[in-house]
DNA sequence: TTGTAGGCGTTATCAG
DNA sequence: CTGATAACGCCTACAA
């Protein structure tokens, strides 16, 4: 029973103990990563390594008895055949790269575990990296990527530095831009249509006859997502001839931002007011539901509301939030799954897919407009 | 001027063009990466491949004619250098292993932010993985980690399945835990005292006059971390001479837990019923505030409420609520913090560090217990 | 079923 | 300052 932690220092196999006659000039040991290797094993178990590499990665090519010794000295090791050897190797496997915009956000959050999940499954391992909204950012990130030589890319934006779309090109690899599809790209997408979201947020009060619906964002312009829903929605009201009311904050906070709104409300002639406002995200949605009272408006009488997002606190408001229910999950787990199959469609150059993850529109009580 | 983007199949640079005079039994050529090597720029650049890798690893010792031609081919061809082989030829790559329980939540979320900021900073790469509060799960994406031979790991619990254990011994890397601050452990710890927290809770109560103090928590028991709290409360309510009271949801979801909650403490008689709860997050602490009219109870007043996560909704509620702000960010950042120490000090087995990020009480008006 | 040879792209080492 | 050579740990192809 070996029970020392430490490989021994491995002789060439072949070499036998021969005691050093004429060094045929042996170069000084480079640095080894300190771990068992397939050598050690196979030493262990008196057969060569490519049986171990054999035990992993074709069992059935292997002799039961064997198989049973290797799994052996395998536990008792704790031998773990090194990847980056293996990804070398093989070019095989390996690495996909992911920039997020804001890791922090629970949305964007959803989507990393739906890309966690699926390249689990598929032996994928996922690199992450945080762009903060930015281009040079993202560039960045791309960059450092690059050097992991990854099987794919998966972006969650389609607007990119003049730079980035260059490299993105001579990657050569399967490129997936999650979240927004648009058209006219070069690239696999997955996601949904920010604009036919907006359209739809205004439909949803212009069928109920509602005049004066305005359209409020935050004042954090980096994501533009909530913008192109608000020109959906522009486009939907000037179709039913009403007249668009894009409203922005100054503040990025948007709890501040749900408080800048509520005193630029109360501060018009109720004549102007708007009877709906449709919010950038649920997180302002809820802050200005929750103090509509204290400047004398009442959700949804005099002002109806809905938001985007589904956060579970919507469900408990009074009353409870019209939202949008994207599917972030889904888009990350569609994305890897694209990613997956492009990369067994033997890297095939195959036109760029289009996945369409529909939001869906959940209506609760705050957007009932009051038939005054 | 190069303009086709893909690198031409390269010989052996030291054979010249003689035609294949009896193929000196030619292996059929291995798939390859498909992008330029050290090999395919330094051709180009008429110098052999170590000058090229020079060129990366050592400029100074480059001759500044060569450095600049290199330069333009580099740039011209988008050669980037491969980690892959970088790493196993120095078996020093920069790769850190992180667990994580739960990446959906916005606490880890920022956490992995503080990670990412401070890998990125040191050239590090962060593999994350996710556990679901699963010790089986732990001990797979440790596997998987082991794999890649990582310079360090960063885990966010101090009890893992017995295998686990064993496992980080064998890598004789430094391993972080993180979030929570223990002793006795063979680990560097970043993060604070759940038990402590849960005093300081208790106390805010205890110190306003309270007898009937409830701890509440979800049906989600994965998560040990509240419990952990709840046990700091029940030890501060002892020593003060009362009766703890820890109340378990069947529901997983907080919103759910709130309304169990709530029909529980209704069904009580008035002299039996808590007069303040420490709920296990500010969400489940918020939906009970927002459901609280509905079941004749009103907070503060029939029922004081604090919460623990520090979300932004707290302060628009009315009353504003009470909670505890964690650090996450600095928790994550922190971490790689010591990681990086601990590389930079020549991997000499220093004795593990202890950090801890305190968490601050923040109190509101949700608390305020009645003087009745 | 098992073993031998050679290479994946990079860098450490030694020689010029 | 530059180059030839041999690893790093693994896997594919081929031979036995």
């Amino acid at each position: 029973m070996k029970t020392n932690g430490m490989p021994a220092a491995r002789e060439k196999s072949s070499t036998p103990a021969s005691e050093s006659p004429d060094p045929p000039k042996r170069r000084a040991q480079r640095p080894r990563s300190g771990t068992y290797t397939v050598h050690d094993v196979a030493a262990l178990a008196g057969v060569s390594s490519v049986t171990v590499s054999r035990y992993f990665n074709a069992p059935h090519k292997v002799s039961d008895v064997l198989r049973d010794r290797l799994a052996g000295i395998i536990a008792e090791t704790g031998y773990v055949p090194n990847q980056v050897a293996r990804i070398l190797a093989t070019a095989q496997g390996g690495v996909v790269g992911a920039v997020m915009q804001n890791v922090t956000s629970p949305t964007f959050a959803d989507m990393v575990r739906g890309m966690m999940d699926v390249a689990e499954e598929n032996a994928l391992q996922l690199l992450l990296a945080n762009s903060h909204f930015s281009l040079e950012s993202e560039t960045r990130a791309l960059r450092t990527f690059a050097g992991w030589h990854p099987r794919a890319m998966i972006l969650t934006r389609n607007d990119h530095a003049p730079d980035t779309e260059a490299l993105l090109a001579r990657l050569r690899i399967p490129i997936v831009e999650a979240w927004e599809v648009m058209t006219e790209r070069p690239f696999h997408q997955v996601g949904f249509s920010q604009t036919e979201v907006g359209i739809s947020q205004a439909l949803h009060f212009i069928a109920q006859g509602a005049q004066r619906i305005r359209f409020a964002l935050n004042g954090a312009t980096e994501d533009g997502r909530a913008a192109r829903r608000a020109e959906g929605y522009a486009g939907a009201m000037r179709d039913a001839g009403l007249k668009p009311d894009i409203w922005r904050a100054n503040a990025k906070d948007d709890i501040a931002a749900a408080r800048e709104l509520l005193a630029d409300i109360a501060a018009l002639p109720l004549r102007r007011r708007p009877q709906a406002v449709i919010f950038g995200n649920d997180n302002m949605a809820i802050a200005t539901m929750l103090s509509a009272p204290a400047h004398g408006l009442h959700v949804p009488d005099s002002l109806a509301v809905a938001g985007f997002g589904d956060m579970p606190l919507g469900l408990v408001t009074t009353p409870a939030l019209t939202t949008v229910r994207p599917d972030p999950y889904a888009i990350g787990a569609q994305s890897m799954a694209i990613v997956v199959a492009a990369l067994g469609d033997g890297e095939g150059k195959q036109s760029p897919q289009r996945r369409e993850i529909p939001c869906e529109l959940v209506v609760r009580d705050s957007s009932r407009i009051s038939r005054a």
